[in-house]
DNA sequence: ATGACAGTTGAAAACTGA
């Protein structure tokens, strides 16, 4: 099964972009950040023309995610459990069913929009801290299951200096700072696996590239979208890609998608 | 040192993002 994650800056924006990739690369499950619409205004029927299933938590303006699969899957949170109050529109959890012939009747995929938090001395950056201590909790949870999980999506955390082109003009940045990466550091550390970091350990290999001072074409890029993966799930694991070619199209995307091929 | 870019809302300029 092969599962992308794709922060697409607003998906009304987007949709050409979103629709070419999808097209072209056929992951079976999608998971979207920011699509930045309604749930109701969610282009739902361009999706399931290509065979996607889909369901979508959105709000107005800002934040909103999805979930896209060619095999039938089921809501499981429509917000993080025990965060449910959150007003913001950052999280999505399914079960989705694996293709025939597969060990397990299904696998379970959440799509992660984590916030910002900067600038850092304002209530942002508790606020995302504290959305970090629940993603920990529900994280923690899944893996009472001993189900394959991948929890997919904008983390809007840079683990370490080697994920950043400029690791000092970040240092005191809420995606990088010392805190920020601890929390992510004990997700990890319940048994979670970085899969990107797993089967390309040398570094520099980013997803986000501000539109600004041409990041792009300089590669001054940060990694901050992650697939992360229980330990049922990272047994399957056969490749993990960030795919740069959304990112030289024409109205791209700041970020880019990544994807993992699990054999389940 | 500062701003640079792009999206949303809503009709100009403010807000958000990373």
């Amino acid at each position: 099964m092969k599962i992308a994650t794709f922060n697409v800056n607003s998906l009304r924006a987007r949709l050409a972009n979103v629709l070419e990739w999808l097209k072209s690369e056929s992951p079976d499950v999608a998971l979207f950040q920011e699509i930045k619409c309604t749930t109701a205004e969610f282009p739902r029927m361009e999706f399931e023309a290509l065979g996607y299933q889909v369901e979508a938590v959105g709000q107005k303006s800002y934040n909103g995610v999805a979930i896209l699969s060619k095999t039938k899957f089921t809501v499981e949170h429509p917000a993080l459990p025990g965060n449910d109050a959150d007003e913001q529109a950052r999280y999505l959890e399914a079960a989705v069913e694996t293709p025939e012939g597969s060990q397990r009747p299904h696998i379970r995929v959440a799509t992660i929009y984590l916030p910002n938090g900067n600038p850092v001395e304002t209530e942002k950056y508790p606020y995302k801290l504290a959305w970090m201590e629940h993603l920990k909790r529900r994280a923690a949870d899944l893996l009472k299951t001993e189900e394959p999980v991948v929890l997919g999506g904008d983390y809007n955390v840079i683990p370490t200096d080697a994920d950043v082109y400029d690791p000092v003009a970040w240092a005191e940045d809420a995606l990088a700072r010392p805190q920020t990466r601890a929390k992510f550091r004990e997700i990890l550390h319940l048994g979670y696996t970085d899969a990107f970091q797993h089967l390309h350990p040398e570094g520099h290999r980013y997803t986000f590239w501000d539109y600004q001072a041409g990041a792009w074409q300089r590669d001054n890029g940060l990694r901050i979208d992650h697939l992360l993966l229980s330990p049922q799930a990272a047994d399957c694991l056969e490749k993990c890609e960030i795919d740069r070619t959304p990112r030289g199209k024409e109205k791209p995307s700041d970020h880019t998608p990544i994807w993992v091929e699990l054999r389940v």
